[in-house]
DNA sequence: CTGTTAGCGCTTTCAC
DNA sequence: GTGAAAGCGCTAACAG
């Protein structure tokens, strides 16, 4: 910057400000600084304005999984968004890990983000009190609570597949079975779960729970297939199948066609989460439909607007959900 | 850092000590440090340790998309050697846009990572100067080059392609097409489309190239689908479609369920990238598997070993790709 | 093995 | 509108 600063001929202070609020000085001396930098190709240190003032323009994200394409997406959401607001987004995984998830936590506090964007709801106390120490705004997100850490932008999980359980008994299902893979520290699943035993006292009053859950599943299409094998065996006279993702319902949806069981005549299937795979298959996908980049969106400009100070609304955002009808169910 | 000094009796530099090198003090001290971090609750500043050491411990990965699952399996491949060895990822999405490209690898310089990471080997002049400028040791990734910046690991999109043209020439199909979703900056895809030509000239000598390449289209099988219409109403005698990527391919196979249209007897389908969804259609996608998140592991190797002063074995390694024969074609 | 000193490259504050 | 001085929180280099 000193450099820059003797090639325009000004103070390094000036330089400063033409980067950070050019409309504080004059256009002629504004032009000559920028001259500068280009001629220079100067490249300003972030991590010493970071020092300096006491700001990163960072904001830490910390999803389940990067490969997973609906984090991924919401991560879009995000980053778009913050972008436009001069924010870069560094990004945490736990895998599905509370103590992992604390870790990948306090490391990211080490880079002193401006906002914290989190998975889920249920994090350990550490989590909780690392986030309220560092009096930064936090967004939680892909669930629903009472009591957020700081703000919330989601939906409810138990809703969304009650709405499931709901629609299969309209549709005169007799026999629905939940089928899941869900890691120990996959809060979301596991609240599919409980919304699928409340959606069944409330729905088919007098019916046991029926549940498949798998907790060391890699979640993926083949999986579906294994927890397809695996439903018929346990339960052989079920009518339909709840599965509590796309990617597990798609994968059981083509097993399904390969070995010539009929869908939905023999056996309904439903999924969660609207994958683009499942508009495609035939029949199509019957699914819960999530507001997937939306809440990444939402999310960002909610922490934009605690950034610059400006009142927010709601500290909670319920985004809903949709149930989406497709032959499949 | 001074508070958690004066707790644990010792000077802030060997507070500092603990935290960068545990063996170079005794364990008592060490132990009474650790003891004081843990009852304040320090988390140390990484900005100022930045600043001051110079050695930010961050890699800056630069992809098309964050959405894009392959580059996703990808950044999780680098992601997870590079956390082991202390290093942190930054991330920036380039929209497949050159330009877009050249502006976030100078935001991502500002933070001055230790390394950088790219996909793809055509980058803008100012791209390649900056990365040059910047002395850190780059890798580029996902294809192939006579002249990297500096590393290289990946593959030949061009050969991998040539490769299936050899394979339906070899399976008797007579009039391959090659059908892409290829967006102006796309140049992985732009590869594959030479491959195929030159696949063409070596294999079906004497043929025209058939190509139907959209560049406005998504990345995703609703995708596939339009091009299957259009391959079909421009090439209507063709028997073999090739596609730039396994996600079209799945769109249009489905598509080719929902038409009628008997594959691979009526019209043979070829993928690329052996993304799960092609395992588990009927019949299996025959496609190019190419080495996703190797890329990524060895990519972040060798960024580790230059960040050490180890020496590199090789600054270019190609991870080849493999033909997979499934039911398609 | 531990402490002292001097800065890393910026921004804030306050003069002018 | 611009510049000078002080300091952000840490680490390198050196001394002891």
């Amino acid at each position: 910057m000193a450099d820059v600063a003797q090639v325009a001929g000004v103070s390094a202070q000036t330089v400063s400000r033409v980067l950070r609020d050019p409309a504080g000085c004059t256009p002629e001396t504004r032009e000559r600084v920028e001259a500068a930098i280009r001629s220079t190709r100067y490249v300003q240190n972030l991590a010493a304005s970071h020092l300096a003032s006491n700001r990163s323009m960072t904001v830490a994200a910390v999803i389940p999984q990067i490969a997973a394409s609906v984090f991924a997406e919401t991560l879009q959401g995000l980053s778009n968004v913050l972008l436009q607001a001069g924010y870069q987004v560094i990004i945490g995984h736990s895998d599905y890990s509370h103590e992992r998830e604390e870790d990948v936590v306090r490391s990211l506090l080490g880079r002193r983000p401006d906002a914290f964007f989190l998975v889920g709801t249920r994090h350990t106390d550490a989590v909780r009190e690392m986030l309220q120490r560092a009096a930064i705004p936090v967004v939680e997100t892909w669930a629903w609570t009472r009591k957020p850490i700081d703000q919330l932008v989601g939906f409810s999980n138990h809703e969304a597949i009650a709405a499931a359980v709901a629609y299969v008994q309209r549709r005169g299902y007799a026999r629905p079975v939940f089928v899941a893979a869900a890691r120990p520290g996959d809060d979301r699943a596991r609240e599919r779960l409980e919304g699928y035993v409340s959606g069944m006292a409330r729905h088919y009053a007098g019916q046991p729970a029926r549940t498949v859950v798998m907790e060391d599943l890699p979640y993926t299409m083949g999986s579906g297939r294994v927890l397809l094998d695996a439903a018929r065996t346990q339960f052989p006279d079920s009518d339909v199948l709840l599965f509590s993702s796309d990617l597990l319902a798609s994968g059981a949806l083509l097993a399904c066609q390969r070995q010539g069981i009929a869908v939905p005549r023999q056996l309904a299937i439903v999924g969660f989460g609207d994958y683009e795979v499942g508009r495609e298959l035939n029949p199509g996908l019957t699914t819960v439909a999530v507001p997937t980049v939306r809440m990444g969106e939402e999310a960002a400009r909610m922490l934009v607007q605690r950034l610059r100070g400006e009142p927010v609304a709601a500290r909670r955002r319920d985004l809903g959900f949709e149930l989406i009808e497709r032959g499949s169910a």
